[in-house]
DNA sequence: GTCTATATTAAGATAGAC
DNA sequence: GTCTATCTTAATATAGAC
């Protein structure tokens, strides 16, 4: 089998456990492999397989969320189309986000350069969107800000409450948000 | 010692760490303690130690949060007091919610509750004070959300990219947010 | 109340047969 | 490419002296 047959169950473990949680024992009996096996498919053991996983979420990125916000449509239409592809990557607000996880605990020495990247060209994509739109650069920076604070806030308060509703109706809200006119955050 | 002496400790290093990444070792190592000692004090080992842990971060939610936010003066001067007491307690963006924390990875399943609890009264503490400030009771929750939200998303992103400013920024703007007449979030 | 010493279990990792 | 068996290290936890 490829390596790249095992990313899903190693997702759901590490959304699931956290990194150091997420032990090779686990990882064994989720994908029926042994230990020496898993081993033959990452020789860097548990760092590789979370780069692995890194891999496939920067390359889901690009094919989904980055493509999205440069298809055809106003800036409405396209934000609109990636609350979409992050309802499904979260699974409607059921499932944790996996950076988020990474930056908690004593994998964040280890894989913080590859989420602040990850974090930073979500983040410039959503405000070119805007600036396209007319919004102001700076503006435009402030609400791509805005947009992962409201997803990984409502992620973590879903989690906490047991329901999804609060990531539901923050994605739901968030397109019309994030194109308004004016700024209602003045100081 | 009293065992409360220890709590600054626990908290530093479980936000450090993360609970499976804060080892007894490590704790050893941090407080001065031996293994032994630590277990005189917290006879249910690790998670006794979250308990109590937990159990300060009520105290505090109670005597810092509940307080100011039943405290004399509008609406928005309670909510800017509620700030400053977060931008304290999570060191002007610097630090993480441990609450988050003990969400991700396998602290979930034993703590879940305790941190459910912590987010429900702090929402509903929220959404009294817009209730009294004439916000419609329904929206008053809402806002009460997207409060906690707002607060754990900056947070996250902080860590993400090693910047306290998103916290500072959202810190700044949220009373103004919460206190705004009309909803900007109409679907 | 803190220590040393140790028990027990599990984790990460590898050797080598098939 | 997968396995069994094993190694090493570290984690949680306890016994018992001081």
């Amino acid at each position: 089998m490829l390596k790249e047959t095992y990313i899903p169950y190693l997702i759901r473990l590490f959304r699931q456990y956290g990194y150091d949680g997420a032990t090779l024992s686990k990882i064994s009996e989720a994908t029926g492999l042994g230990k020496a096996s898993l081993y033959h498919h990452f020789p860097g053991g548990k760092d590789e397989m979370v780069e692995t996983v890194l891999d496939f979420l920067q390359q889901w990125l690009d094919q989904n969320i980055l493509v999205v916000l440069a298809s055809q449509g106003d800036a409405l239409t396209r934000l609109r189309r990636m609350c979409d592809r992050l309802s499904e990557l979260y699974e409607q607000g059921n499932q944790p986000c996996l950076s988020a996880i990474l930056l908690m605990g004593s994998a964040r020495g280890i894989f913080h350069n590859r989420v602040n990247a990850l974090f930073r060209v979500w983040i410039d994509a959503i405000a070119n969107v805007l600036i396209e739109d007319g919004i102001d650069e700076e503006l435009a920076k402030y609400r791509g800000e805005d947009a992962v604070i409201a997803i990984q806030g409502s992620l973590i308060l879903s989690q906490g409450l047991n329901d999804p509703s609060p990531f539901m109706r923050i994605i739901q809200q968030l397109p019309i948000q994030l194109c308004r006119e004016k700024s209602n955050s003045s100081s």
